[in-house]
DNA sequence: TGATTATATTCGTATATACGGATAATAGAT
DNA sequence: ATCTATTATCCGTATATACGAATATAATCA
């Protein structure tokens, strides 16, 4: 039952749904999430501790960047809550927001596009 | 996103677990709930005010008895989720057995039941 | 090595929550 | 009116959580 409640505990917070709605998608770094969710780093950095720790996400690093994405679910109650989770994102138009906001980030390159793999852009 | 948080806020307590587990079957008054729970009054009446204020219970008065029922799902997530939770209650050892102590605790005669009614016990 | 970028953690603080025990409020019975 | 049973609320306290700002850590690059 500890685990259940953990789950829960980690879905009761605004920010961390805010999240897990946009890692549904794709796996994202904490620059992405400041961004796209106009949050300092420490507030995001925190709460991907937490859903770190309640077995929610997994994190990889890529060279200066740490991705974050979702775990493969793995027990009844976690694949079941993410399942209706995703299912029931759609009704809420701040969530939305956050999705085309990602969007248009993509676009005009990642935190980590521009200057990344050393192709040095401007500064002749 | 408000009611959503609340709803998970109210998800992550075993307690209140346990006795949204047990109001799946039936409504039950404060005084069952302690004791098949086994926890003090102030408690079990705490709980249910806070998953009342969650929207997720009602109560109705029945003379000296308030009996809690759950509510119908008000949205989408209120109803998926509830129905992820009854489906995935069957995992946890410790919820069949508050099951068992209620069934035990009903045909021994609910609190309500031996002194209620005026039908006089002993005390010749 | 030193500078830069991304991330993690610490600090101080504010709020939410959980708890048992004691006390109030409510309804019914005598 | 008084007693009793049930429930709600109020204490004081302890823990969990959330936050921004500041600092520490880690990896890369010049």
């Amino acid at each position: 039952m500890k685990e259940v409640t953990r789950l829960f505990k980690a879905f009761s917070d605004e920010t961390r749904l805010r999240i897990l709605h946009l890692l549904l998608k794709r796996g994202l770094c904490i620059c992405e999430l400041m961004e796209v969710l106009q949050l300092p780093q420490s507030n995001v950095s925190r709460h991907m501790a937490y859903l770190k720790n309640a077995g929610l996400v997994d994190d990889r690093r890529e060279a200066v960047w740490v991705y974050y994405s979702l775990t493969e679910p793995k027990n009844k109650v976690h694949a079941c809550q993410l399942e209706c989770l995703a299912k029931c994102f759609d009704d809420y138009e701040g969530l939305k927001r956050d999705e085309a906001r990602l969007v248009e980030f993509k676009q005009k390159g990642t935190c980590a596009s521009p200057r990344a793999s050393g192709e040095v852009v401007g500064k002749s």
